[in-house]
RNA sequence: GCCCCGGUAGCCCAACGGUAGAGGCGACGCGCUCAAACCGCGUUCGGUGCGGGUUCGAGUCCCGCCCGGGGUACCA
């Protein structure tokens, strides 16, 4: 390794010829990439299995597992913003190493996904070839910064190994239902078979109540199907007849339009497979709490799922009871009117065909009769975009029925309306409402005239419209003598939901926002589902020993188009058109039959759900992971109730909800069946910031390359003319993209990593500037300097003693990093490495002190590994640094002879003064009043507070 | 509208409730140099978005605003 730097020697002859310049940096870290890799360096034994090695230095060694949220491969490769997590990560855990860990930093890539199958269609390229390139470029940029990752376990979700197992926990998912009994009352999940028994064995009654030995066949396996937590269903979903295949949410414009090509979109019940992950709200939420999680992130899942206790009330009306569900039950007797989402089933059944008497003139939207009436705010609320619906969310609208519905507290009649501020997919798509005590019920009762009625006492002076604190009830008593009046709120509602159960009138109920998660999409570039059809037309899932079922290979990967405004048309996918893949003879158990391949495949979430865990055994073939692999990296660690998971899981907020929410609702179901034993996947979590970029616009508006502006007295500009600054999001149509790539070779991977790391906190988000890079830069080669003679490359490293200050400042900074390190604090980290780079440099011509520069190389090499391993290798060492023990602090040195205490007088600095550090409180006291005798002149202080090691401050 | 996060020097950022400044960028000066670059040394600049409060003491805690960023969409 000593011989790279005497090449350069002939470059440049200003300078230096042993400078540490980009052109060195690049050098050496190309030689050390390479040895790590032939060394393999940064591989983690496993306790078991093929990656195990007893002898490796960190084997039986505590453990720590990081992971970074793992990229999807886009064609366009990283830019600077992509490796700022990546390179904490590394850091952090070349730093867990050096003191001890057996240290596991894997990386892998989310490797399904729409681009490669949308340039598939357009050119014809097979989207396993884009991607295979594309992951290739990914790991060519990663392993150029240096980051240590085990390379042996370096997965795509696109690898038939690795979605064999995906398939394979679909099986395990699908062959599983949530038995809400089980668990000690939480729940859980348990294997199909275990119901079936139950069914067979009589313990568990069916739905409609037939002995099990009665039913066919098909209506057995309908009922374990309705109980399985992957399951098939219609469900709603944004069907495109032009594009073929059904949108996601963000694919459709807000006028109800495909975002790619134009075409219409229709709202259609479709067949869909389904995860009921609805089933895991209770626990997806109180599972929160063992989490080491930003808060931000645990109150967006919360909010996601949005679990609302109240109750379910049946209000009688001519067409039967109207359920509605209400968190405020203890408030019926102000419910006033009802109100029912435009597209609740009731809505036809109720209307009469005339208006009732006394319909008022508001209520019925200017049209002849209900029907009329109901069928135009149908149309309306329909045609309305979800833009319009926020524009116009504080206008209430909507129309009566014509009909009236008993208020079962105090047999009220009360009139039913549909609007649209009720929402048919939340609660029952019906409420009461209540305007004495719900804003929005007080406005939509404002416009349409209807009574309002407090039943809960505002508080003293209140003088807002509805009141939704807490108070004792008022006219909250019924005819027949029930009563709620003075109770507190909490109290009623348990007053109240005791009355209704008691009655038959409704029950307590707990309702979620969160909905099953919609699991099929109508693509090819996913992972086929391990189901088969048989006759009669029910999923059969296929037996482990036929995983994987792989792609099929097809001619065209576009889904059929149909006429764009064809509405009553079905997706064909891709693979249907395989037709001697979807049609096949197999023999599950029964004989050589035929059978139906299912020609959906899997969401993009699917890989991501359980990838953490594959990294732990990569290449087990038995196995997704061997449980003694998956207790030692994710097992709980403390006996009171530890989640268990990865030790720190490190990604972007935008995943706060979705991803993280899927991945967890797996891992439990995996915990229920007794596969892994951590009961949560990340145990904690760190969100990092995103990094930004200035962006420059021309006097037209329009952008310019950023890298070639120039600033001057504060003002920009290129190509000689003035241009305006912006800030945005680093990206291609802002032309403000700065590429890892362009960075190591201007400045070294070493330097681009300092840099990244001391601009700010990992959490932080922040402008990128390549000008301030050069800081970074700087501070390496000062580095380089005092152990490397920049004229002869001889070194610089002496064996005399440091002096006594330079010794007290190196501990301190010891001291100070490791606890920077330990909390993560890269920049200020950072920061005190660079003073003590300082200190030395001012120390000049005697040569650098072994006892500084050993220590100072082993602290700069989890930011700049590249360059410690060099210089690490001209202090005389074979191996590499990475497994040397991390410098510990002389606590002796910590310590300080004499503080300087800042003496307060009523809050104002009046004076110093100068003690022993371990001089008593009194002492200090007196010393003090001694130094400000002059400012208070004789006065007597009324309180002298003396904080140790810190200050005086004196009240008079 | 609601919920989060943030506002400290020209810029990026530090500061257990204890003298507002660790570090970097920039600017300026000095040294080195024929001169410059590089390098080294040094200097500059704010009282912490605004208004109250708690406290001996507030950038830090509390209340009310303002500005910026993110999330969300009438959730009964």
């Amino acid at each position: 390794m000593t011989e790279v730097a005497t090449e350069a020697a002939v470059s440049a002859s200003e300078i230096p010829p042993f400078r540490y310049t980009a052109e060195l940096a690049n050098r050496i870290e190309a030689q050390w990439q390479d040895y790590w890799e032939e060394h393999g360096t940064f591989q983690a034994p496993n306790p078991v299995g093929p990656l195990a090695d007893p002898d490796h230095p960190r084997a039986g060694a505590p453990k720590l597992y990081v992971a970074d949220m793992f990229p999807y491969p886009s064609g366009a490769g990283l830019h600077v913003g992509h490796p700022l997590g990546y390179i904490g990560t590394d850091s952090y855990c070349r730093y867990q190493r050096m003191i001890g860990r057996n240290v596991l930093h894997p990386m892998g890539f989310d490797a399904f996904g729409l681009p490669a199958e949308q340039y598939a269609v357009q050119t014809g390229t097979h989207p396993r070839k884009t991607t295979e390139e594309n992951v290739e470029r990914y790991r060519g940029q990663l392993r150029r910064l240096g980051l240590a990752y085990d390379d042996r376990r370096s997965i795509a979700t696109t690898d038939v190994p690795f979605y064999r197992w995906t398939q394979w926990i679909f099986l395990q998912i699908f062959n599983s239902w949530y038995d809400r009994n089980a668990g000690g009352g939480a729940g859980k999940a348990r294997p199909i078979a275990e119901l079936i028994a139950e069914f067979e064995s009589g313990t568990r009654p069916t739905p409609d109540g037939r002995a099990w030995s009665t039913l066919t066949d098909v209506e057995r396996r309908k009922i374990v199907d309705d109980h399985r937590l992957a399951y098939v269903s219609e469900a709603p979903v944004n069907w495109c007849p032009g594009l073929g295949t059904v949108l996601a949410n963000e694919e459709v414009t807000a006028d109800g339009r495909s975002d790619r090509g134009n075409f219409p979109v229709f709202k259609r019940n479709l067949k869909q497979w389904m995860m009921r992950i609805t089933a895991y709200g209770d626990r997806l939420i109180e599972d929160l709490e063992s989490l080491d999680w930003p808060e931000p992130i645990k109150l967006m899942q919360r909010n996601w799922i949005g679990r609302s206790t109240g109750a379910h009330i049946d209000f009688p009306t001519s067409a039967g009871p109207v359920r509605v569900f209400t968190t405020r039950p203890d408030t019926v007797f102000g419910a006033t009117y009802l109100v029912l989402a435009p597209e609740h089933e009731l809505v036809e059944a109720l209307a009469p065909k005339v208006w009732p008497a006394d319909t008022r003139p508001a209520w019925t939207g200017g049209h002849d009769t209900p029907g009329e009436a109901i069928s135009a705010y149908r149309k309306y609320a329909a045609a309305k975009t979800d833009e319009e619906r926020i524009a116009d969310a504080k206008e209430k609208t909507g129309v009566f029925t014509g009909a009236y519905a008993t208020n079962p507290v105090n047999g009220a009649q009360i009139p039913v309306f549909v609007a649209d501020y009720v929402l048919a997919g939340y609660g029952t798509g019906a409420i009461m409402a209540v305007p004495g005590q719900d804003e929005r019920d007080w406005d939509f009762a404002e416009v349409f005239e209807l009574p309002i009625i407090r039943t809960v006492q505002p508080s003293e002076g209140f003088d807002g419209k509805a009141y939704v604190g807490d108070g004792p009830a008022i006219n909250s008593s019924s005819p027949q003598g029930f009563s709620l009046d003075g109770m507190g709120v909490v109290d009623a509602k348990k007053a109240i939901i005791e009355w209704l159960e008691a009655n038959g009138h409704g029950a307590g109920a707990t309702t979620y926002r969160l909905r099953d998660w919609l699991f099929s999409r109508q693509r090819y570039w996913g992972e086929p589902f391990p189901i088969v059809y048989d006759q009669t037309g029910l999923p059969v899932a296929l037996p482990e020993s036929m995983l994987p079922v792989e792609l099929p290979e097809v001619e065209d990967f576009s889904p059929k188009t149909y006429d764009p405004d064809d509405a009553d048309t079905d997706p064909e996918t891709p693979l249907s058109r395989a037709r001697d893949w979807v049609e096949v003879e197999l023999d599950l158990g029964d004989g050589p039959k035929r059978y139906t391949r299912e020609t959906n495949v899997m969401p993009q979430w699917a890989g991501s759900c359980w990838y953490e865990l594959r990294y732990l055994d990569p290449t087990n073939d038995q196995a997704f992971v061997d449980p003694a692999n998956e207790r030692y990296w994710m097992g709980p660690q403390a006996a009171d109730g530890d989640c268990g998971g990865v030790d720190l899981y490190v990604g972007g907020a935008e995943h706060a909800v979705l991803h993280l929410l899927y991945a967890r609702f797996w891992h439990k179901v995996l915990f229920d069946l007794g596969h892994v034993s951590s009961f949560e996947p990340f145990r904690k979590l760190i969100n990092q910031g995103y990094i930004q970029a200035y962006a420059y616009t021309d006097e037209r508006g329009r952008y310019v390359p950023a890298e070639e502006v120039e600033e001057r007295d504060g003002h920009f500009y290129y190509d000689g003319a003035e241009v305006r600054r912006e800030y945005g999001k680093m990206g291609k149509s802002l032309r403000n993209v700065v590429t890892p790539d362009d960075m190591c070779a201007q400045y070294g991977a070493d330097t681009f990593r300092v840099y990244e790391m001391s601009m700010g906190p990992l959490e932080v988000s922040r402008p990128w500037e390549t000008r301030a890079v050069v800081g970074a830069q700087r501070f390496l080669q000062r580095v380089w300097r005092a152990l490397v003679d920049e004229q002869t490359g001889a070194s610089r490293v002496v064996d005399e003693p440091a002096d006594e200050d330079t010794r007290r400042i190196l501990h301190r900074v010891i001291s100070g990093v490791r606890d920077d390190m330990e909390g993560l604090r890269f920049n200020t980290a950072i920061a005190k490495l660079i003073e003590l780079a300082n200190r030395i440099t001012g120390m000049a011509g005697n040569g650098t002190p072994r006892e500084v520069a050993d220590p100072l190389v082993r602290m700069v090499s989890p930011f700049a590994p590249h360059v410690a391993e060099e210089l690490w290798r001209r202090l005389g060492h074979e191996d590499t640094v990475a497994y040397v023990d991390f410098p510990v602090a002389d606590p002796a040195l910590l310590r300080v002879e004499s503080v300087t205490y800042p003496v307060q007088v009523n809050g104002k600095v009046r004076g110093r003064i100068e003690v022993a550090a371990d001089a008593e409180q009194d002492a200090v006291r007196e010393a003090a009043l001694a130094a400000v005798a002059e400012t208070l002149a004789g006065r007597e202080p009324r309180k002298v507070i003396v904080v140790p090691g810190r200050m005086v401050s004196v009240v008079v």
